[in-house]
RNA sequence: GUGAGAAUAGCUCAGUUGGAUAGAGCGCAGGAUUGUGGCUCCUGAGGCCGCGGGUUCGAAUCCCGUUUCUCACCCCA
């Protein structure tokens, strides 16, 4: 019986190309991380529901709908992680972390699932790169976090990232602003989508996403979170602006720049690119939380992070043709084996050629060397060495430069050491 | 969850008003060239025409359902 089945909706095998791009972005972001003192952790895949929809939020889209939450057969309800920042506060608080040295610095990599229906950049399970800094309220920390996602842009290759900056102030300063803002949407509700409508009562902060024509209209004259901010809340904010400039990082203020987790306070940020032509346009975004911490049953601590779609990520890398250097400067050798009699002879050559770390294959299949040469050269390799009858009788082997085509003959049993030399001596800029 | 479009070879795609043995380019494999690679030429393999049903003498083509993808909305990475 054959069974023919695809990976489920929303899912994607990685491979070939795009796995080469995919551990470039990791890599660099882990080399990154490691430069600004930041430690990995590793969470579960899946937590107690509770953890999920306690932080992000009962009335947020991701709690009421996009949720991947199953029983366990002893009844738990357990949900595949939306999101990274929930998890990483929850082990925090759990491994007694706040007892060390403040603040903690942490970056986890990782796959997120949220059901959803899938297009172009967004996908059931896709992964994400962040970092949570707890411990500290100094705007410094919100700066060192916005730093780090720039660098990892930058260090990227991109040129034309935007980033967008808001605050939305403490519960306090939130509160009266909402007041107002409700007083100020009210005679205007008939206006309003029915969308918006809902968020009216539900999350009123969200209006200010919509799209819409007409509650873009009754948006203009509206009141702005930014007047609002209380005394502490606007001087943090100057703050972070001002360190920003102290950097050289340009960003602009967004006053519609909302994001979908009810834990955020203060400062929030988003990074995106305009040169993706898909409403999925942010690449990454992240902001301070200073309440999620104590929520989850520890002491009263700030924090600030943010979180990376490395899919996302990916897709633009490929589409502004970014070259990637994937550190794949060793030379690549092809073993050339005429016949497979000659199987012994390229098994010693092959472990040789390995435990000295280079990178070598060759044909188990054997075929005429003309062919086998079309493909080494095809394959990238950098040397052939051939093995023929000629070679097996004198027990030497040949070495072939696929770039001068110039042919060595080494003495395998006197002075295989020369081989090494000889590749060593490859035109490509990295040396052994 | 709402609305729209698409699905044909490994990839990119042709395929007319329903009348084929379903094609091309690229890629893959073999040969021209018995142990020497970029070009050229020749040859070959590879298709439940997404899946299921219906209309019809006859369906890749028309209709219905379904799955997946794409796009917009919602939301987000």
């Amino acid at each position: 019986m054959v069974m023919n089945v695809n990976a489920p909706r929303g899912t994607i095998d990685i491979f070939g190309e795009d796995i080469k791009y995919r551990n470039f972005i990791i890599d660099t972001a882990r080399e990154l991380f490691s430069v600004f003192n930041y430690q990995e952790i590793v969470t579960p895949t899946f937590e107690y529901t509770e953890v999920f929809t306690r932080s992000i939020g009962e009335g947020t889209d991701i709690v009421q709908k996009e949720m991947y939450t199953f029983e366990d057969k002893k009844g738990r309800s357990l949900t595949l992680r939306p999101e990274g920042t929930a998890s990483v506060v929850r082990a925090f608080v759990e491994n007694k972390m706040f007892q060390e040295h403040l603040p903690v610095k942490l970056f986890y990599i990782g796959s997120m699932f949220r059901y959803e229906r899938p297009q172009k950049g967004r996908m059931r399970e896709f992964s994400q790169l962040g970092v949570e800094s707890i411990g500290t309220n100094n705007p410094m920390m919100d700066v060192e976090v916005i730093w780090l996602l720039n660098s990892l842009f930058k260090e990227l290759g991109f040129v034309d990232l935007v980033l967008l900056i808001n605050s939305i102030g403490c519960s306090n300063c939130r509160e009266s602003f909402v007041e107002d803002f409700k007083a100020f949407i009210l005679p205007h509700l008939e206006k309003l989508c029915p969308d918006c409508r809902k968020r009216y009562t539900q999350n009123p902060l969200r209006i200010f996403d919509c799209k819409n024509r007409h509650c873009r209209k009754v948006l203009e004259g509206s009141p702005r979170v930014l007047s609002y901010l209380c005394t502490d809340c606007r001087e943090h904010f100057e703050k972070v602006l001002g360190y920003l400039d102290v950097l050289k990082i340009k960003y602009r203020i967004d006053h519609s720049l909302v994001r979908g987790f009810d834990y955020y306070t203060q400062t929030i940020f988003e990074i995106v690119s305009y040169q993706i032509e898909s409403a999925q346009n942010a690449l990454g975004g992240g902001g301070r939380y200073n309440n999620l911490v104590e929520q989850f049953g520890g002491p009263s601590l700030p924090a600030v992070g943010f979180a990376v779609g490395i899919d996302r990520t990916l897709m633009l890398l490929k589409k502004l043709c970014i070259e990637v250097n994937l550190n794949e400067n060793r030379p690549r050798i092809y073993l050339i084996v005429l016949d497979e009699e000659y199987s012994s002879y390229c098994l010693e050559i092959l472990q040789y050629l390995r435990e000295h770390s280079y990178t070598c294959d060759t044909n188990y299949n054997a075929k005429k060397l003309g062919t086998e040469l079309k493909w080494a050269e095809k394959g990238g390799y950098d040397f052939s060495i051939i093995v023929g009858e000629d070679e097996v009788k004198t027990h030497n082997i040949t070495v072939k430069d696929m770039k001068t085509r110039n042919q060595y003959r080494i003495d395998w049993s006197t002075g295989k050491k020369e081989i090494l030399t000889l590749l060593s001596r490859d035109t490509s800029p990295s040396r052994r």
